[in-house]
RNA sequence: GGGCCAAUAGCUCAGUUGGCUAGAGCGUACCCCUGAUAAGGGUAAGGUCGGUGGUUCAACUCCACCUUGGCCCA
């Protein structure tokens, strides 16, 4: 007992165990209190911007785990680039207005909300929004990020709104915003146009009913077109039939008359509609039919015959319904034909005086009275239900409607803005590189951009009516005053100013030279607005350029806030406001499910972090390919867990060997064992610095685990235990070890700091204790040495056999320990040339007590070692108590 | 229904342009150590590479279809 005493065994305060919880509360007020984030800054200023942009969340309620994986990674490449040479400033933002916050509110305020103005329902908006801003601020700076969380952008701020009228103006001047009457998705019960992003799609029962229009000309001969359709309120407003002009369509001669239908349908047709008596008469090819007026059902109208390429056989006869106010793909056919746009339906879904008879109805109940009457006409052929996949309002899940209005467009194909899109999703990189494809596809096939909201939290569309003329007018001063209103009492002035004291005295209408206006009622698509974050940020906040060199976010956003930006970017512009789009999957269960509340497999952030720590959900995120789908359990995150721990247990080794380490050796005298060391260290740097460079976070957590276990803990560091315990304590082979550990460690928490960010700075405080980490810069590979490294593989392969051959004698009991080991060794060529050359270190490296190394046909053979085991280093030599260079190291002890 | 994507041991990931008995770590089992100790070391078991066809001398790798899951759309 008493020889411990005279070992150098390792010391250091830093706990086996982390309390993350508590520390890193700790040094989240370290950094936050003495502003590490703006001095890192400040210390890249004369560096090289790397500007990522931060798409704004809704703050609409606590962060969820996607949000967190989301900033996580942004944090990862900004702290990441800090280190590598650049200055990367992070300033977060948030989307402020929208729907997802007015519905929050209009739910908690019920009844109530009749009762306010809209100036005061935007100022509880106001209130909701920022509340959750500070809310989620303290939960994502919880989880390490760094930023300019004092300084973030809100898109309800003056500057912000200000930046969005100014690309609204930019694209008036061009020529790219339009107002028309169009077919769009329209919730009746909340009244408002809705964005593709806003439908969910689920199963509905709707009719599905047969009718048949009578042939007005050519002569009739009791010829009828029979449509089929599933929303038979939509029927007032038909004033067209399709059928594919390469079609073969037959003439079905049955019991009262004569059907003209798809040929590939009659089987069906007839089986639906229970006929068994019929008769083809007659066929002849879509085209043929062009131009055949028919007879409105119940209204006396004509309906005429278009052809359609998009018909098709799937289900129905072949002959579809048109209704241009009440269908997108109705409405472009109606454009080619000329179709009278036919509007019954008004905004809460009820049908107007033109209507006739069913004016007063709401859609939903015009359904029944329109089959009944039809079917009293004669002209319902069939009636039965079905379920399908129907368009719902995400907000009150209610069905929606098709309903033409007049609405403000981005027009996306004036000024070849779709082309020069295209050209410009070419020049962008896209990691993954599929996400390319994907927007492409995307913007190749997209509508034009509906930007109206009849919704009253979000900025103004700013246009202005001429009371006389009623022409709109968006450009010029009629803009740049709207600019300058915003930029000094923001987007609420629009509510409360008249027109007067908006625009400038004497403001005349351009065409008709009154001056009398009344303002636009409507909002703009939040998608309008988040997508103008390039130019109300990047180019306002004197941090910040543009373009950005990349954007990160789910690839739900190639729809979304990519598309939107490139859009508003390339208008005006004439590029996309990024260089290179990231995009990272969504978070599902261990069983691939998708998190949701029903299903009880979500996770949340919080959580893990009061149980696991911040840098335990770091490292689960690092951990895991984000380009698919991640995948996070309570038992994924303990492997996290364990994962954590190991790497932290192995930098614990390194500091607390390092406690008294005070003389490095020059390279060339260490020993070859901790040059190889650094050599395996210095291919770890180069791998983690590309894998950083390409995103690949997968590959650094790998990388640097394996590098852990498998080089440090397993090989090197437990093979050192000898020299740095038992030798002497300024001696060339403990001052080597540590020279290799120092570096090491040095390097190693620097590489690991973008991810675990806590621990590597709490290291950082027990080792060099000289500042933040995130001051340093990363490390360098500089050593390789290809023949010394072969040289090892060889060596290291014998070592495995080795340990292969200990174990087996353990198991025979003829060892414990692999000290109480004497290993012969006989090896040919390569193999004992390799062993040979570091025979004066072999039983150092192999942890036994005695190797004997010859030269002959490869074999290994253990026996227990001979002579005394040394009470100090427990050694096996002749002598004893202790061994001779126990007895050295002690005579020197002071 | 359409577009894009994913599927390799219980888990997280590797598998270069198709080429030897498909790798690593974790976890598990068993063993060792007790001078990294709520640590450390070792050995072992675990996969018909989602399925079915096809191309090829040869397919985890290429093609087609299917299944499951995800995102987006209709």
């Amino acid at each position: 007992m008493e020889y411990k005493q005279t070992l150098n065994l390792p010391k250091t305060d830093f706990p086996i165990r982390a309390n993350l919880k508590k520390v890193e509360e700790e040094i989240e007020s370290f950094w936050f209190g003495e502003n590490i984030y703006q001095k890192i800054i400040e210390k890249n200023s004369n560096k090289n911007n790397y500007i990522l942009h931060d798409g704004p969340p809704y703050p609409n309620g606590d962060i969820h785990l996607g949000h967190a994986l989301n900033k996580i990674l942004k944090d990862i490449i900004v702290k990441y680039k800090n280190l590598a040479g650049f200055r990367a400033p992070y300033v977060p933002g948030w989307d402020c207005h929208g729907l997802p916050i007015e519905t929050q509110l209009i739910k908690e305020l019920g009844d109530k909300r009749k009762d306010l103005s809209s100036i005061e329902f935007r100022k509880l908006c106001k209130e909701y929004a920022l509340k959750y801003v500070s809310i989620q601020r303290e939960e994502f700076k919880r989880l390490g990020i760094f930023g300019d969380w004092d300084n973030p952008y809100l898109t309800l701020n003056k500057i912000y709104e200000a930046g969005i009228v100014k690309v609204f103006g930019e694209l008036a001047e061009r020529g790219y915003i339009y107002r028309g009457l169009k077919p769009i998705h329209w919730c009746p019960n909340d009244e408002t146009a809705l964005a593709e992003a806003e439908l969910e799609y689920e199963d509905d029962r709707s009719p599905s009913i047969y009718v048949k229009f009578q042939v007005l000309t050519p002569l009739p001969e009791m010829r009828s077109f029979v449509i089929w359709t599933t929303t038979p309120w939509t029927l007032p407003a038909n004033v067209a039939i399709a059928i594919h002009p390469e079609y073969e369509y037959v003439f079905l001669k049955v019991k009262d008359g004569t059907y003209v239908i798809a040929e590939g349908l009659v089987e069906d047709f007839v089986k639906r509609l229970n006929i068994t008596d019929y008769k083809i008469i007659d066929k002849k090819k879509g085209a043929s039919l062009e131009g055949i007026k028919c007879r409105h059902p119940f209204i006396n109208r004509e309906s005429i015959v278009v052809l359609d390429k998009l018909v098709t056989l799937e289900q129905g006869t072949g002959c579809v319904h048109i209704a241009p106010g009440h269908g997108a793909e109705d409405f472009l056919v109606g454009l080619k034909y000329k179709l009278p746009v036919i509007m019954p339906v008004d905004s809460k879904g009820y049908f107007d005086s033109s209507a006739g008879e069913f004016a007063g109805k709401k859609y939903d109940e015009a359904n029944k009275l329109i089959t009944e009457k039809m079917k009293l006409d004669g002209t319902l052929l069939h009636l039965e239900f079905i379920k399908h996949s129907y368009p719902h309002c995400w907000r009150c899940k209610k069905p929606v409607i098709f309903r033409a209005t007049e609405q403000w467009f981005v027009s996306i194909d004036h000024n070849d803005l779709r082309k020069k899109s295209l050209d410009a999703i070419g020049k962008t990189k896209w990691f993954p590189s599929w996400g390319e494809n994907r927007i492409r596809g995307m913007v190749e096939s997209r509508p034009d951009w509906c930007i109206s909201r009849q919704r009253m939290w979000g900025a103004p569309i700013p246009a202005f009516y001429c009371k006389k003329c009623g022409k709109p007018q968006i450009k010029g001063i009629f803009n740049k005053s709207v600019q300058e209103l915003f930029l000094k009492e923001g987007s609420d002035a629009w509510f409360i100013k008249d027109p007067k004291d908006i625009l400038p005295a004497g403001t005349k209408c351009p065409d008709c030279g009154e001056n009398d206006f009344k303002k636009e009622t409507d909002i703009l698509d939040v998608w309008f607005e988040s997508g103008s974050s390039h130019a109300a940020v990047l180019e306002t906040n004197p941090s910040l350029s543009w373009p950005a060199d990349l954007y990160l976010e789910g690839s739900d956003q190639h729809r979304g806030w990519f598309q939107t930006s490139l859009l508003t970017s390339m208008c005006f512009k004439e590029r996309p406001p990024f260089n290179a789009v990231l995009t990272h999957g969504f978070t599902i269960d261990d069983h691939g499910k998708k998190m949701s509340k029903s299903l009880g497999n979500v996770i949340d952030p919080q959580e893990v972090v009061k149980k696991y720590g911040a840098d335990v959900l770091r490292l689960w995120v690092a951990s895991t390919d984000f380009r698919a789908d991640m995948a996070a359990s309570d038992s994924i995150l303990k492997q996290a867990q364990d994962a954590y721990l190991k790497i932290r247990n192995t930098c614990r080794f390194l500091l607390s060997n390092l406690y008294d380490f005070e003389k490095p050796l020059k390279h060339s005298d260490l020993l070859e064992f901790d040059k190889y060391i650094l050599l395996k260290f210095n291919k770890l740097i180069d791998k983690v610095l590309k894998a950083y460079d390409n995103f690949d976070f997968h590959i650094v957590y790998h990388s640097i685990y394996s590098f852990c276990i498998n080089e440090l803990s397993s090989l090197y560091l437990d093979a050192n235990k000898d020299r740095l315990y038992c030798g002497g304590k300024n001696s060339i082979e403990r001052r080597s070890a540590q020279t290799a550990m120092d570096e090491i460690l040095k390097g190693l928490i620097i590489l690991i700091s973008p991810i675990l960010s806590y621990t590597a700075e709490d290291i950082q405080r027990y080792y060099k204790k000289d500042g933040s980490i995130f001051f340093k810069d990363m490390p360098k590979a500089e050593h390789s040495d290809e023949k010394l490294e072969a040289k090892w593989e060889i060596i290291l392969e014998a070592r495995k056999e080795i340990l292969k051959a200990l174990e087996e004698s353990r198991n025979k009991k003829e060892i414990a320990a692999s000290l109480d080991a004497k290993v012969l060794i006989k090896a040919t060529g390569d193999r004992f040339n390799a062993l040979k050359s570091i025979e004066p270190i072999l039983s150092m490296i192999l942890i036994v007590s005695r190797v004997e190394l010859t030269e002959g046909e490869n074999s290994i053979i253990i026996s227990h070692a001979d002579g005394q085991k040394c009470e100090r280093c427990w050694i096996w030599t002749d002598k004893s108590p202790i061994c001779a260079r126990c007895a050295e190291v002690i005579s020197n002890l002071p």
